[in-house]
DNA sequence: AATTGTTTTTAAATTTTTTTATAAAACAAT
DNA sequence: ATTGTTTTATAAAAAAATTTAAAAACAATT
């Protein structure tokens, strides 16, 4: 009942051949299965793997006493005797999601059903690219793991959103933390001392919400990150898609503009320079100082000191600036956007970010760049919505992203 | 040594359970290995597939008594006993690959080792989205077929490689030949009597390209088809990308310019335009109106016969006209692309198309925009080359897909 | 030229899996 | 309450696959 982590061991060992690397190989078949489809009967497990119902049995029975999975009882449905649910056994496994914000953490604890047991969300917290800061964050989900009710061995994993360039495959980051010479999540992994993963924010945002938010059975679905900058994660084929290093999906750096605005990538004309989070920050004071009102004004009496949460707080409280400004990024963002539906004729874009809060302020003209601009024929394929996990998406994605990793057969 | 079909037939079967299924799919795995990896032994299957050395040993000799499987005799490499190499028998199964341009068609035969046994290129042929033009292309295919010395049930596909949006799904075409309520393969199948598979042109091209062309162990590639039109096919983690629709890789209309320019897709603005070969032509025409020089004129009197291919050879004689308006194109199609390497963080970009034939003078522009405009941690990791295919990409990248799809257990 | 070492191939024994048959469970109709 | 139908679960028999052992093939060495 409590050998749990025997067999992800033996999962990821390659000393396994012949009959013993085929049962373990199905048995992980049958957890990405119950993780993926939910419950399922023996007669489901058999017809999927194409195996039969007695070696099913078999393999069930030994993941039942391995106590990673649990018999959920009788079906309700159909005709003829009734056969047993069997899933996962959600006690039998935890990992850890954390979002770094620039100003604040978000930290999240998943069983192996998904649920978020606990969350720590707006954790204090300054990102800098210093030792320090390093240092701050490793105490921060120290803190938060230690002051978790369950088993340090149980958390098989830990999955760490940054922003910026971030090879997951090599654990190195290419933005932030990149002055060791080992890769950061080796650096994280030996101080923290739990298995640790590095995602780019945008793509474990993307993956939350495809796995559990608003994607049915859509396999080719862009997520757009509108925050500060512009993120995306793609999926294609119901897998999430890094290109060579992991630094696939810069939407925010392609070449829109002949503007002269430096983006702080290098270069010049970059769409973050005119249609993002940032960029609406910048505009929405240029605006103020040339003599528009708002009423973020009663609060931030210091233009100085307004943020974008001041503005799509007063954009949802009908600020006419506050919308102006982000109808006008929304169609520039639309039109970026357009590039995305005939390069990828995707079934679904969702939004999300801080941004998508403001719902159809900014998806409407989204959406109306998008016929616009794009090829019908493609764009008719494509549905455009927002974000169903919201700010939980990142944790949710960060989590999921450890779990289904460790189930994985290539890790 | 001559009931070849008969595997076809039972491996896309859904009748098959158990131990018979496994079996057809075991072999269908092996023939996949044959394909892509090459001849092998029986040890090398056997540790790729996690089956026992006498199994491995009993299928292989199924597939020979089939006669799709060929004795290659010994290796000569290593120490020890040597063992006997297998792989396809190249005369077992044949595939036709078909394409249809503007003014003629390509046709060619390939045998199941991808060698291509027979090919007549430049047909006469007249592309009208017309019931006589459709036509007209079924007898140009039949009568290639009937002049080939392959037997005809030997032929198991033929593919027809089309420009604009093709869902190769559904069988379906949306800008030619788009005039029946039945999809246009299967119209074109009833015809000739073939198995028939459509395609984008761009698509097939790229897949030549990955599958017998310059591309080693790359797993994310973009091929661009220079010609007429802009067109690309999208490999992703070594297959085809498709999009929800088969629409996906349109980046000669991404929306690029502030022109006033009419695409034939209905758009202003699209990269085509003012970066295509069409756009190319006339530019050229209006810059010889202007008064400007070139030696294309000593071979057209009159310049409005003139057409792109007289500007490509006009370049590679070093005409200083037809190359100053290919390095203007080169220098938009590159920033069009930096796009592209933002977005997928290739490994490598292949430039095809008859464009591609100029070299250098449309690969060096297009590569100096590409530094300029894409991140460079993105862009370092992009090799940028011309196609080794050349102008066969087409006809070899069709067979292929027909193959490739027969092999594979979901058609 | 015989011996040794290495590796493939074949053959026999053993293990594993599937198939078939049977029992048990669940429920509807009689 | 009994009978029939349908499906699951278990057990025994049959089939199939793997493992182990032995033989065959060949290169390098003595």
């Amino acid at each position: 009942m409590a050998t749990n982590t025997n067999f992800f061991e033996e999962l990821h060992s390659t000393e396994l051949t012949g009959v013993a690397y085929k049962n373990v190989w199905l048995k992980k078949q049958m957890l990405t299965h119950f993780a993926n489809e939910g419950n399922a009967t023996v007669a489901d497990l058999s017809r999927t793997l194409n195996t039969s119902i007695p070696k099913t049995s078999e393999l069930v029975n030994e993941l039942l006493a391995d106590g990673l999975v649990k018999d959920y009882g009788k079906t309700d449905s159909g005709v003829g005797r009734k056969p047993n649910l069997y899933g996962l056994e959600p006690a039998s496994a935890f990992f850890v999601g954390v979002e770094v914000k620039n100003l604040h953490v978000n930290i999240g604890l998943m069983d192996f059903r998904r649920s978020l047991v606990k969350t720590s969300r707006g954790i204090p917290y300054l990102l800098n690219n210093t030792e320090e800061s390093l240092h701050t964050l490793c105490t921060i989900v120290c803190d938060f793991i230690n002051t978790s009710s369950v088993q340090l061995e149980k958390i098989l994993g830990i999955g760490i959103n940054l922003t910026g360039r971030i090879n997951y495959r090599t654990g190195y980051s290419y933005s932030f933390f990149n002055f060791h010479e080992d890769p950061l999540s080796k650096i994280i992994e030996s101080v923290v001392g739990i298995h640790t993963y590095l995602e780019n924010d945008s793509r474990a945002m993307a993956y939350g919400e495809f796995c559990s938010g608003g994607v049915k059975d859509e396999k080719n679905v862009l997520f757009v990150n509108l925050d500060h900058g512009i993120g995306m994660g793609i999926m294609v084929g119901g897998q999430l898609y890094y290109g060579k290093s992991g630094f696939a999906g810069e939407v925010g750096h392609i070449p829109m503009f002949n503007n002269e605005i430096l983006c702080h990538c290098g270069k010049k004309g970059c769409l973050e320079t005119e249609a993002s989070g940032a960029a609406i920050t910048r505009i929405f004071k240029e605006r103020l100082a040339e003599g528009a009102s708002s009423i973020v004004t009663n609060k931030r009496t210091n233009p100085e000191d307004i943020v974008l949460e001041d503005i799509i707080e007063a954009a949802n409280n009908d600020d006419t600036l506050a919308i102006e400004i982000i109808t006008e990024a929304g169609e520039k963002i639309g039109k970026g956007m357009a590039t995305l539906v005939n390069l990828f004729n995707p079934e679904l874009i969702i939004l999300g970010g801080s941004l998508s809060a403001t719902g159809d302020y900014i998806r409407l003209p989204i959406k109306n760049a998008l016929n616009k601009y794009s090829l019908s024929l493609v764009n008719n394929d494509t549905q455009l919505s927002i974000s169903q996990l919201g700010d939980k998406a990142g944790i949710i994605g960060a989590c999921l992203l450890v779990r289904d990793r460790l189930l994985a057969i290539t890790s």
